[in-house]
DNA sequence: GTTTGCTTACGAAAAGATTCGTAATTCATG
DNA sequence: CATGAATTACGAATCTTTTCGTAAGCAAAC
């Protein structure tokens, strides 16, 4: 009879809102923190007050989006969402939006708008290579 | 003196809200349109009131998402904003907030995801290789 | 010129996101 | 155990986005 009251069940294609993905993206990259160690890794440019941050925090578990252990005063989050699943959202979000469903133009579109170095050109190419070579092999 | 009241200035980066997404795409799509034939052209799963969709093009208009010709009674309305602009604002934010900085992240990313045909991988590297000349014979 | 059917204008409610002040809680330490 | 510093909880204000009802305008058809 236990059962963690659904504290929201993942959509399967959840696109945080910017103020959620300026945490996630900390979380991501510290792993597990306190939302006074958040607060502060926060753009210092936007000020904004500790509880807000908090309160956004809280907000975000409630989605379902962090979870937290609250043994300690200081409770700990961290990001339940992967960097991968918000990564496909927006990506499939996107392709949709403004690719027309092609995943191609939106390769074409970032190569040519960010212009890769040799270096990176040359990486990419190998890693089409390699897809390639599978695709012969099957 | 006659100075257009700034509608809105247009901001470098201005990421479309998802109602105004859905409208950008048809009139991307079909080119200048009424907002009764936006309406319809919207998914009819999710059926809205004619007003709303009118009222979020009044909206655009307003914040200078499209413009609007008012000669006829049914007025005309056209996207100011381009799929392009569009395209590099989710693209400058995609990048920054979930491959950090690296546009050839997310280009691998792609190619991962969504594992494009042999035809399509090779016009990629076909476009790979040209950057790559250029980049040699400078 | 009245009626009818569509269209725009307007205002406001509802829903969602963001912000923060204040109160309550906790814990270390004097 | 009283005090102080820091943390969480809570509620509400504000702002933006989305939604739609109702009024007003207009033009064709009666």
């Amino acid at each position: 009879m236990k059962h963690k009251k659904a504290a929201s069940v993942r959509k399967r294609n959840y696109r945080p809102t910017e103020a959620e993905m300026a945490i996630l993206q900390i979380l991501w990259e510290r792993g597990p923190s306190t939302v006074r160690e958040v607060h502060e890794s926060l753009s210092p440019r936007e000020e904004k007050a500790y509880t807000t941050t908090l309160k956004l925090m809280q907000i975000m578990q409630k989605k379902g989006l962090v979870k937290r252990e609250t043994s300690n005063r200081s409770h700990v989050y961290q990001a339940v969402i992967t960097r991968d699943q918000v990564s496909k959202s927006l990506l499939d979000n996107m392709i949709e939006a403004v690719f027309k469903g092609s995943p191609k133009q939106l390769i074409l579109e970032a190569l040519g708008r960010y212009r890769p170095s040799r270096e990176e050109l040359e990486s990419i190419r190998q890693y089409i290579d390699q897809m390639m070579q599978q695709k012969r092999s099957s």
